[in-house]
Order: structure tokens, then sequence, then C-alpha cells
DNA sequence: TGGTATTGTGTACGGTGTACACATACGTTC
DNA sequence: GAACGTATGTGTACACCGTACACAATACCA
């Protein structure tokens, strides 16, 4: 009877096979549950079915588990907003293109707030920054990540003419702040009681004072 | 030789006095220094100089700490805003006095977070609602809290023509989402290398686009 | 085949929130 | 002014967390 007490699914093996993707997959799960509090190495050394300090030979830290999580929130916001980016009927004119791209990254940010908050939540937790060496891990299919999407569709309207060089420059982080800020009200703030339905329509309002504010 | 081997103020009487202001107090400072969390139970009962239980007569958990805290912030900000508000020039026409409050409210939420920013994020951890019965533990001098200070402005907006019955109702979450947004942006996402010159520059641009926006 | 680097384990420490029983002092009532 | 109940602070204890350090088991390479 070579006892063996502990729970869990306990693996034959003394080596575990791909430990650091078991940890990040289990972070993911607790960020999803409970956002950036509920990732707790310990608890994901558990549901991996291994002990406590064997996260440490793959994160020097809870903090750097975290910050792969971020990474893994932030390309699959990423390709959330290249969905949407898809649905656009081709056949527009560019000046309407333009706006359809601006609306759709818009619109993909606040949903995914709203559908996957704790995701959310650990994105923008911790510092994030629009690095000058983007991160692959922080993309989607494109190879690009949510900001650079942002970018992309801003740089649309300036090439269609709705933009003007000057208002084109620095205009992301005026988007960015007003759809995240929104997203914050929606997901805890007063707006958090609001239906997927009735958030979208704020959300479409708040893309027009986007539109014709910028 | 009484031994006294405990270090801080160490106080003679067996009661405190007012302990519940002192955790209070102490909170607020942690929130200062550190953000949510650093509003750490047994710290602020060091700093208090008593034993961490002794707390829980006063606060039924740490979380209700935090809420005090939360409560001081909000109303800190609400201070800042009306600060702000009175040193609009009298004698202007309402519509530009009306567009000038609105500017005021908006400064002063970006000015806060940046100068203070551990409580700015304190007062918005948590859920934040505007519930329908205002906390005046929230509120400034003039008894209203910072969201109503908002919308006060936006009715002035309203009242001088500036912007139609339709466009005000719901306005406050769109202004408010968009320089809550930038705020963040500013304090902790990639904007926060901004000087103080620099971040009000961006928050006026900001405030143009919600302006011509709403 | 043997030695070395990698990866998981065991044990341990200090920190946190909080439950429960106990001690002390204040305020009220006789 | 003494007795008593109640509010408030103390002591002890527990479970949980992150993480440091020494050790064991395996994989890999010479």
């Amino acid at each position: 009877m070579s006892g063996r007490t502990g729970r869990g699914p306990k693996r034959g093996t003394y080596r575990h096979g791909d430990l650091r993707r078991a940890l990040l997959d289990a972070g993911v799960q607790l960020a999803r549950e409970g956002g950036p509090d509920a990732v707790v190495l310990r608890e994901a050394t558990r549901r991996a079915g291994v002990v406590p300090n064997a996260a440490y030979r793959h994160f020097a830290s809870r903090e750097d588990l975290l910050k792969a999580v971020r990474a893994g929130a932030l390309s699959a916001l990423a390709v959330r907003m290249e969905i949407e980016l898809a649905k656009i009927r081709r056949g527009k004119r560019p000046a309407e293109f333009a706006r359809a791209s601006l609306r759709a990254v818009g619109s993909a940010y606040l949903r995914f707030a709203q559908e996957e908050s704790g995701l959310f939540r650990v994105a923008f937790s911790g510092p994030f920054d629009a690095e000058q060496a983007p991160d692959p891990a922080k993309a989607g299919q494109t190879g690009l990540n949510p900001f650079q999407l942002l970018g992309a569709a801003l740089d649309r309207l300036l090439a269609a003419g709705v933009l003007t060089a000057e208002r084109r420059t620095g205009a992301e982080y005026l988007a960015w702040a007003a759809v995240h800020g929104l997203a914050l009200l929606i997901i805890a703030g007063p707006l958090h009681r609001l239906t997927t339905t009735q958030a979208h329509a704020v959300g479409q309002r708040l893309l027009d004072v986007v539109e014709r504010g910028l």
C-alpha cells in the first residue's frame, strides 16, 4: 500500500510534461472566474496537481504568472476584435469602411469587457503599456495586439480623409480612454445592471460621441 | 519594570478614545501610499497602536474599512471639484459658464487621479454605484458627491440650450466614461509618464471631444 | 554508463484576515 | 457610591497566502 493521500488528479510520472502550460491555463481559468485577485499561485498548482513551489520553476513569482495570464487575455481580446472586423461588409466606400472599423474595434472591446469581465480586468490590472516592442503573446491571428488594431482603424480614417493629420496624432488615447472608461462603468460601475443589448446601445452612443468628437 | 515591549506610540489608557477615526485615518494614509491593496487591516491597527482584532469593534471586515476609506476618497474628490468650480469667472454668459463647469469637473477629476492616484484607485476599486440614496460621507462642502456635481454641470448645459433634452439623458455616463478612462490611462496606462502639464493638455483635448461629441 | 542540469517535493517562515474567549473600563441604575 | 451590564480592547488560534531553501527524482548529454 504505497499510500497516496493527496487529492486531485495525481499523475504517475514525476515530471509533469507541460507544467508551464498547465499553470497558465489554470491561471486563465482563475482569471475568468474572479479577476486578478483570484489568480492565486497555490490554487493554480493545486489544479495542475503539483506542489506549490513547483510553480517557481516556470514563473518567478505570482506577479510573473499574472503577467503571462495578462498577455493571454490581451490576445483573446485581439481575436475578438479581428472577428468583429471581419464582419464588416466589403464594398463600402473607404470613409464608411474606416468608420465601421473603428466601431468594430470599440464594440469588440466593450463586449469582451462584459462577457469576459474577469479576463478583461486582468488584462488591464497592473501597468498596461503600449510598448515599443509589441509582444506577440498579446496579439491575435493577424499578429496585431488590441492597441495596434485600434491604430490601424484610425489610420484608415486618416487615409479616407475623415480625420486630419493633426487630429490623428494621439487619437488612439482619446478613443481608448472613452471606450475603456465605459467598459469599467459597465462591469464595475453604475451601468453594471445593463443587459447586453442595453450595454450595446450605450456603447454605440459613446462611439457616436467619439466619432463626432475626434 | 512593568515591561512594555511593544513598539509604537503605546497609550496609557485601555480605551483608545476614537479608534474608529484613527483606523480610518490610517486607512486613508495607506490608500494614498499604495492604493487598494495597501489598505491592510493589521497595518492600520499597528499605526493606531492597537491589537489587530480591535478593528473588528468598528469595522465588520477589511472590506468594510476599505468602503469607509472609499467614501472619504470620493468626498475628497468632490471637494477638488468644488474648488475648481469656484474658480470660474463670474459674469460669463450661461452657455459659456455651463461649458466651463463641465471642464472644471473633468479637470478636477483628472488632476485628482494624477495627484492622489492611490486615493483615486481606492475610490473606484470595488463596485462604485451612483446610488439612489446619496451618502453624505461621499460628498464635498456643498453636500453633492462627484457624480452629482457632474450632473449639475450637465444640467447647466441643458438650461443654457447647449444640450438638447434628448442628448442630456444619460450624458453623465458618457462624459464620466471618457474622463474616467483617460484617468486610468494616465495613472496606470500608456500615458503614465506624462508630466502634469502634458496630462492637462491631453485632458483638455479629451474634454473638447466630449463637448463636441455630446 | 556516468555526470550534470532540470524539474518537482518537503519543510519552513512571515504575513494576512478573522473567529472566539477573555479582560478592562465606562455609564447607568439603585 | 456600589453593583452591574455593555462597549471596547487583548490573547490565542487557525487557515490561507507568497516564497526561500535544501533535497530527490528524472531527463539529457558526453
